[in-house]
DNA sequence: AAATATACTTACTAATAAGTAAGTAACAAA
DNA sequence: TTTGTTACTTACTTATTAGTAAGTATATTT
């Protein structure tokens, strides 16, 4: 695949964890990369098909590593804690998570890149909701009521406290992810 | 004060809660009241000045909330269901919390804007960790560690439990709110 | 050698954005 | 009665936006 093409997604990506999908235009894009804005619509003819775009490699993404640490036999904690640390890396890089980011867009978006959206948001709480049940089961986590709204409000409490920690410079992100692993433990 | 003014205020923190800072215009007000986007101008010079204007009055109604709760003698709980149950409202009207429909965009937001906003998020968790803890000091709330991180986790969880309910059309969000309560129960 | 495809640029268009300057109707104050 | 104030409208300007049509240089295929 063309190498403008990747960075242009890398870019779209970065600016819509940064500033958001509907402050970024395809001028910050072609600026930065020293192109004109008709070289972006020649990847993408529009803005809605770059976001979706955008979303599906995220969709991929997500998908390709819970495969990897499924078949490395990766345990239960290990799991969250590899999952949790794309946020921790998130906060560090000061961006919000793609979720995060164009969830208070969800109106303004086209209905392609809703629908990815909605398709990602529905497989994080899936397989969240599925790595909590096993690890219950095998007595590693221990938590109360059903699985899938615990999954809800991790995802919830990790989506949200990107966004507050931003806001108020730099509120300690490890002692959210603490709070979220203490509140597992057998 | 004039009851333009306040319906233009009330019509943008609705749009801001619904489709987001950058996504609404002068003329969607405009519109909606009948009037000339000039004359939403005479009253807010610019949209930055709108912006400051919500957060302050949200400030403001945020902490009329929490001294009348105090001067009525309401206790830890009462108090904690109380502020809760702005988010469940939130989530009937489908709307975000105006700190997680502006988080997103605060690297877009000019100065005066941007200091309410983080003035506001303190606020939030400087009043919830100081409830926090003196619920913990009666023995009515049980948890681990710190106020500050606890009142950060449950803040973040329901900024982002509204928009991750609004993405996949209808989460329960009852349910978030009774993970939560679940987890200070002694 | 001619035709085709790739990866763009040039040069626009139409729509919408925030913002402004000057005018006006209605009422109150001096 | 004039003067001023309030609450707007009219009529713009300037900038930026997404998007497009047509052209061009380079490499690839036939």
């Amino acid at each position: 695949m063309s190498v403008t093409r990747e960075k242009i997604m890398e870019l779209g990506e970065s600016l819509i964890r940064t500033k958001g999908y509907n402050a970024f235009s395809y001028q910050d894009i072609s600026t930065e990369l020293g192109i004109k804005n008709a070289a972006i619509h020649y990847y993408f003819p529009t803005k809605e098909n770059l976001g979706t775009s955008i979303l599906k490699t995220n969709i991929q993404r997500f998908e390709e590593m819970t495969d990897n640490m499924q078949s490395r036999g990766f345990d239960e904690w290990k799991q969250l804690d590899s999952f949790i640390k794309i946020y921790v890396k998130s906060h560090r890089e000061q961006k919000l998570c793609i979720v995060g980011s164009l969830g208070p867009d969800v109106y303004t978006l086209g209905e392609s890149t809703k629908a990815e959206l909605f398709k990602m948001t529905e497989k994080i709480i899936t397989w969240l909701t599925n790595l909590l049940d096993s690890g219950r089961a095998k007595n590693i986590f221990a938590f109360e009521g059903e699985a899938v709204n615990k999954a809800t409000t991790i995802f919830s409490a990790l989506v949200g406290g990107l966004q507050i920690s931003r806001i108020s410079g730099n509120t300690d992100f490890k002692s959210l992810y603490m709070s979220i692993a203490e509140d597992l433990k057998p």
